[in-house]
DNA sequence: CTTGAAGCTCTAGTGGCTAGAGATTGTAGG
DNA sequence: CCTACAATCTCTAGCCACTAGAGCTTCAAG
């Protein structure tokens, strides 16, 4: 198997541009390249790159999308590091999605409070001056 | 009252080149400067400098801010533009939400699934390089 | 052999800052 | 008044993960 740029953005659906900046940041080797410099991948490719792709839908960082190709690529290892990586980037997205739940209900709240009057006696604008929901 | 630069940012919780960088993109009036060039600010820069920290704790993006405080300066206006802003942006906010909570079960499903055993064997390394969760 | 889509490299822009260089200014103590 | 030094100044560059565009070359179908 021998295809193109542009046939691997299709099967993978990650764009053009993209596969090439993975390239640039070493998520994806240097490819094979034909006489006019034009890139040639494989199947391992399409393989690699949509573990990057699904990689990044879960919101791991490029830094540890890295270190999961590396530890994928020696099977016989423990997969503890693996796991330790998973499991940091879990309670990241609680922390996240703590705050984001925190901010919602503070909005929410001034919203609620809101009149529907004028912007003087807003509650919204009034909470974001203030900085706190003193009422 | 006339402060520095440095007591803004103390009295406000906002560092220094962040002030300065408001400034730049117009969050912030362009400030009385001394002979010497340096900025000086009064009371009206202290509340705005509050409503613009707090609308970015709350996740409000800087092109949000600059139109809720172009609103603010019209108190007799009415709020439904505000409101809208504020909805808009809870909206924002439940989606985030959202995605982040699929994204964890995903995560933890995997991890949960996961034996403990090799990479070889690994369900986090499964599902990252396969992009769906069939067991 | 022509044509035109797809590829190439390179630079710059996005948002919201942050860091650092190197020069200047403000201010407190002597 | 002078000195020392912290604070401020401007400017550039970097962060992340891409995205957009210019201007050129190559591939492949007809």
């Amino acid at each position: 198997m021998s295809i193109s740029i542009g046939e691997l953005a299709r099967r993978t659906g990650v764009k053009v541009p993209t596969i090439r900046y993975y390239e640039g940041v070493g998520l994806l080797p240097t490819p094979a390249r034909t006489e006019g410099r034009q890139r040639r991948f494989g199947a391992d490719e399409v393989a690699r790159l949509n573990f990057i792709r699904h990689s990044r839908e879960l919101g791991f960082e490029v830094a540890d999308i890295r270190e999961l190709l590396t530890l994928s690529e020696q099977p016989e290892r423990s997969c503890g590091e693996v796991d330790a990586i998973a499991r940091r980037h879990v309670e990241n997205i609680d922390r996240r999605i703590g705050r984001l739940v925190a901010l919602r209900a503070e909005l929410q709240r001034s919203l609620d409070r809101c009149a529907r009057g004028t912007v003087e006696e807003c509650r919204v604008i009034e909470v974001l001056g203030y900085g706190d929901d003193r009422v």
